[in-house]
DNA sequence: GAGCACTGC
């Protein structure tokens, strides 16, 4: 029993191996075409100098002095590596004094670790006392480079802005777009965020900036909020997701004149499928303007990836068209410095090491929070036991608190609570504090070099959480956690040489390492037809590509060509769902069922509807079992929801069930949302009145490919899958661990030494071939002979 | 009888 386990453990290390070594590789080859493109890209960035300075000259002869201050060659030595937190390269450039305006503060030229793109800094302009919103925009780091700016998205038709944090780049360039008539002629400038809370505060900071109200000049649009005005808004920002559906409306994005996507470096998968659409459009709407905002590693490959022009420079000079190659401006940030520690051994256990690294920052370094990087749940609760152990033993004055995403909310806010004085806090934290999070008063770093990351294996559809080496722009933006409020300290529990030598430059992009399905049908109902040849940022695997549209094809939404059916394929895209989730909602209608079907769509689209909380378990079981549904987990969400609108909504009916509260108002939201989406796609909104076979219909009707069977025999909860014969078991989180139905379909997958099924339902298997006759065949379903 | 990096429509 032990053996077969320790061997599954093996392969799923070893495979866990190869996907690696396969990412590695594919790596490798985009290093190799980088490299290749480099002569090109110095070329074009030189370009975009010059085109600065003419900008410049052109300014001092019409006696606008600009206050910017600009270099004008970049230097080409790459200094590969090197880290600019702490060994940076600082040296004048020669050339420079020429512009160098005098009685201000002689600016630097900072060689990037890339060596192709540059930094400009200066001293920030001191000033005490409360200044007006005006001063305070004119003190930010992006103020010197207003008018490069503006004369850059002026003459080309995309403009990649390398911004530190704190440059102001966010708040401040749609303001400038505005100010030199952007948004006239009722044009808008959009502003995309990959995040919903980072949407909400930009807008409501450059609202006040501009003394206007929000949702009238500035307005915002995420999911469940629009925050806009059709007649008024001028600038709008709005989470890349929702920029994409709009494309749906409005392939070629009509209404705005530019539009800047920000945080494009982190390249997660609704960014990358705008951008690569966003490329497309350029072609079609030569005034359209894009701006990019990345951070540096990334900045050269974007600029290939937008550069369309084709070496015949002689034809771009036309007066009203812009320059095809994009411009690259390089923005310092306000971070204050941080220093580099590096271990001089690696280290056998990066827990024990994180530890006993904020001992003796506790014991040594002045006062300030400590942030540690570590990988998930379990990594926290191990680095928390042996610090409250360590710590009783020593002297009192460390405040440890655990943070990531699953936490209850109240916990999460004791963690943006002023440290009492005399203390220290120390945040122990998963990848949620690297980008989402940000924790005022941190001074010390400690990263731990790893992070969870999800791979997807299209041959077996499965997707993974492995623990995986982060890449050296992770590290950097880690190490940047400790510079907010005062010069700070970042200790790597990995040697420089490793960081140097072996660290990755960047991430793998999300479309690698995804399921593609929605991105698939996104981009098919956009009339991209030929998937396998469409122009991305960063190419994912055919076979992931091939995978995808295998699923979509089973599903009825696209045809033998590839195209999307009609109605189905187009009304499947339409809702804002995985396409399964949203056949599952189509089938509903023929079934009678839709009511029940959409409450079960909306809490599978949320990450849990119970309250977690470690030491709660047994109470958390007993709250199940009250709702449990011998039909499997689908009917007892439905049972649930029953009881939360029959308690009137109350968080305290929730409390007392372990169910948690936040997440059931989020569940009624989008409940809310795919009905009006329902209506509008003529499903009729009806109840079943409790015939659950009906639901059991509609859940197989989408989920039929995850169909599985209890082995013959199999005394401990052994399924295999119809399709592919992978081995799986019901999760114990399930109503139906140990009751073993015969036949199941399952939401989702996660495997760990084993691969659970999450969310399970009970069917018949004859549903299958009635939910997709193409897809089973008939001979399969039989019992095995024995 | 066990475990959930992080987003988003």
């Amino acid at each position: 029993m032990t053996t077969t386990r320790s061997i599954a453990k093996i392969e799923k290390v070893e495979e866990s191996f190869s996907v690696i070594a396969e990412e590695q590789s594919r790596l490798n080859s985009r290093i190799e075409s980088l490299d290749a493109n480099l002569n090109s890209r110095m070329n074009m960035l030189e370009t975009s100098m010059v085109a600065i300075l003419l900008a410049i000259q052109a300014l001092k002869t019409s006696r606008v002095v600009p206050t910017t201050a600009v270099a004008s060659k970049a230097s080409t030595s790459a200094a590969a590596n090197g880290e600019p937190e702490s060994g940076t390269l600082v040296k004048d450039c020669t050339r420079m004094s020429r512009f160098w305006k005098p009685g201000t503060e002689k600016p630097r030229l900072v060689e990037d670790e890339e060596g192709g793109v540059l930094f400009y800094t200066a001293a920030a302009s001191s000033g005490y006392g409360l200044a007006s919103i005006e001063k305070q925009r004119q003190r930010l780091p992006v103020y010197k480079y207003r008018t490069a700016i503006l004369y850059l998205v002026e003459t080309h038709a995309t403009t990649i802005i390398v911004g530190e944090t704190g440059s102001g780049k966010t708040t401040q360039i749609p303001q400038y777009l505005k100010e030199s008539g952007w948004a006239e002629g009722g044009r808008m400038i959009a502003c995309t965020q990959p995040r919903r809370l980072a949407v909400q505060t930009v807008a409501s900071r450059v609202a006040e900036e501009m003394g206007v109200k929000l949702g009238e000049e500035v307005g915002y649009t995420i999911r469940f909020e629009d925050i806009t005005n059709n007649e008024l808004t001028r600038i709008k920002f709005l989470t890349d997701g929702v920029l994409l559906r709009e494309m749906m409306d409005d392939p070629l994005l009509g209404k705005y004149s530019v539009i800047m996507v920000d945080e494009a470096h982190e390249r997660s998968l609704s960014t990358d499928i705008l951008l690569g659409l966003l490329k497309k459009i350029q072609r079609r709407r030569p005034d359209l303007r894009l701006v990019i905002s990345s951070a540096t590693i990334e900045a050269r490959s974007m600029a290939s990836f937008f550069n369309t022009s084709r070496k015949r420079q002689g034809r771009d000079d036309g007066e009203h068209v812009p320059r095809k190659e994009p411009a690259i401006l390089s923005v310092e940030g306000r971070g204050f410095n941080v220093q580099i520690c590096y271990v001089e051994e690696p280290v056998p256990d990066y827990i024990r090491a994180a530890v006993s690294t904020v001992c003796s920052i506790h014991d040594e370094e002045s006062m300030g929070d400590i942030l540690v990087f570590l990988t998930g749940q379990d990594d926290i609760d191990a680095a928390i036991q042996l610090l409250t152990e360590d710590s009783h033993s020593r002297k009192q004055g460390l405040i440890v608190l655990p943070l990531y995403s699953g936490l209850p909310r109240a916990d999460q806010d004791i963690i943006f609570s002023p440290t009492p004085r005399g203390k220290r806090k120390v945040i122990i934290s998963t990848n949620i504090a690297e980008t989402s999070l940000t924790l005022e008063g941190v001074v010390y770093v400690v990263d731990c070099g790893f992070s969870k990351q999800r791979f997807y294996n299209p041959m077996i559809d499965i997707e993974n959480l492995v623990v995986t080496p982060i890449s050296k722009a992770s590290a950097r933006q880690r190490a940047g956690r400790a510079g907010r409020i005062r010069p700070g300290k970042c200790y790597r529990l990995y040697t420089e040489e490793y960081f140097i030598n072996e660290m990755s430059a960047d991430g793998i992009p999300e479309m690698q390492r995804s399921n593609l399905v929605s991105c698939v049908i996104q981009l098919k109902a956009l009339g991209i037809d030929n998937i396998l040849g469409f122009d991305w940022p960063a190419s994912p695997s055919p076979e992931a590509l091939i995978r995808a549209l295998e699923v979509l094809y089973s599903l009825g939404v696209l045809d033998d060509d590839a195209k999307l059916t009609s109605p189905a394929g187009f009304q499947v895209a339409e809702i804002p769902l995985d396409p399964m989730v949203s056949k599952m909602i189509l089938a509903s209608n023929d079934y009678g069922c839709s009511e029940e079907v959409i409450t079960i769509a909306a809490v599978l689209s949320i990450q849990s509807i119970w309250f977690s909380g470690r030491g709660a378990q047994k109470e958390l079981d007993e709250a199940r079992l009250r709702f449990a549904a011998a039909e499997g987990d689908h009917v007892t969400f439905l049972n649930v929801y029953k009881g939360f609108i029959g308690s009137g909504k109350s968080s305290n009916w929730c409390h007392k069930n372990h169910v948690n509260y936040h997440a059931m108002k989020k569940v009624d939201e989008i409940r809310q949302q795919l009905r009006r989406i329902a209506q509008r796609l003529g499903i009729a909104l009806k109840s079943c009145e409790g015939d659950m076979k009906a639901v059991r219909k509609a859940v197989t009707a989408g989920f039929f490919a995850n169909a599985c069977r209890l082995e013959a025999f199999s005394h401990n909860g052994l399924y295999k899958t119809v399709r592919s014969s992978q081995e799986v078991y019901i999760h114990p989180s399930s109503v139906l661990f140990r009751v073993n139905p015969k036949w199941v379909v399952f939401h989702s997958i996660v495997s760990t030494d084993r691969q659970y099924m999450r969310n399970v339902i009970t069917i018949d298997p004859s549903w299958l071939t009635e939910a997709a006759p193409q897809f089973y065949q008939q001979q399969q379903l039989k019992p095995r002979p024995h």
